[in-house]
DNA sequence: AACACCCACCTAAACTATTTAGGCAAATGC
DNA sequence: GCATTTGCCTAAATAGTTTAGGTGGGTGTT
């Protein structure tokens, strides 16, 4: 009865790269215990089931995910930290998909709360100080930037942009540079139409 | 021994009210036989698997959205278009949330490419021939429209834009009316700053 | 009307994953 | 050197997926 040392930190990184391998969804406490030999109710110890295992890689990927980001954002404003910020993410959801879905997880609100996303959205707020916007624009803008980069980004993971040209690469530096214009050329742009219609 | 009329179709429905109602991820084919009150072994002779299950969904979801959109765009271009689009686009999603994520569903390419997603993206394309665009503008601006619906819709679902003002609806509205002002702005507005390094 | 056929639905069983209860033995602390 | 903790175990209940093979009701043919 060889002690193997499992603790839930040590769980929870091979659950994530179990993720990255696998895929997100194929992350079982019966997988997790067939790599580290040891029987499946031994891991009960450590996690409360496998849903806590999941939300611990969801916590983990936003940790490691606004710890990249904030390096990035050292020493830079505007329009490169847009870029620099951006291509973090990017990547970070390319090197690790098992740990960017992870970190698409629908977690309760408080956790939520209490995570690096928190984080991870004031740095993208952080950058649009660089910009010249006001309330409520600027959080309209957040909420923009947001949307592209995780839209972008999961139809990229998803296959939606491969076997045509021209590459996501492109595409990728083309939204970014459309995105900074827009958001420097804000006051410049031509007036607003009537807003639409609500839709719900 | 009553025969309850199983046939692939309707079950396929079924199964998309249950993701409706649970959430595509909690779609059984056990809740699914539940709900028939019939044998789980009995599903099997309409579908070939869970998995084909999960599929058939995917492309009822995508076949459901694409006809919504062809009628919204009946007789509508440019910024009118745009909005219209955009609009089924996001109500289909919180009306059905779980068809939605049926329809995030990676697909292998051929399925794709013989699915409701295909015209779904060239109807995208056709709204951007009221704007001034040429290639290979256009195409990255497909996938900036793909990746912002995407995107804002999913995380508004997943709860991000709950508990702050703005509303997500007045957000909607800005990024659509901004979306509309860079196509239409689009030659000009500030000249481009270099590309962005790969980051890959 | 009697027939046969089909197929819709069944039972049974193997396999995998989740979760809890309770036990033993190795590590830890006095 | 002993007691306590706890890491990992066995065992068992619940639940979903999938396949193999059986039965009977509905349909169509002559």
């Amino acid at each position: 009865m060889a002690r193997v040392g499992l603790t839930t930190e040590r769980l929870v990184r091979a659950g994530a790269e179990l993720a990255d391998e696998v895929g997100f969804d194929r992350v079982t406490l019966s997988a997790l215990a067939r790599r580290f030999d040891v029987k499946v109710a031994s891991l009960y110890s450590h996690l409360k089931s496998s849903q806590d295992l999941r939300t611990r890689i969801a916590l983990l990927a936003l940790e490691e995910l606004a710890d990249r980001a904030a390096d990035a954002l050292a020493g830079r404003a505007g329009r490169d930290a847009l870029i620099a910020f951006a291509g973090v993410y990017r990547d970070y959801a390319r090197e690790h998909p098992g740990r960017y879905a992870a970190a698409r997880l629908r977690l309760d609100p408080e956790t939520a709360a209490a995570s690096a996303g928190v984080r991870h959205a004031q740095m993208i707020r952080a950058i649009l100080r660089g910009y010249d916007l006001t309330e409520p624009d600027q959080t309209h803008a957040v909420r923009l930037l947001g949307s592209v980069f995780h839209g972008f980004v999961s139809l990229e993971l998803a296959g939606g942009f491969s076997h045509s040209a021209p590459g996501s690469q492109e595409t990728w530096a083309w939204i970014l540079d459309r995105l900074d214009a827009m958001l420097r050329d804000w006051p410049r742009l031509a007036p607003r139409a009537p807003a639409p219609p609500p839709t719900s």
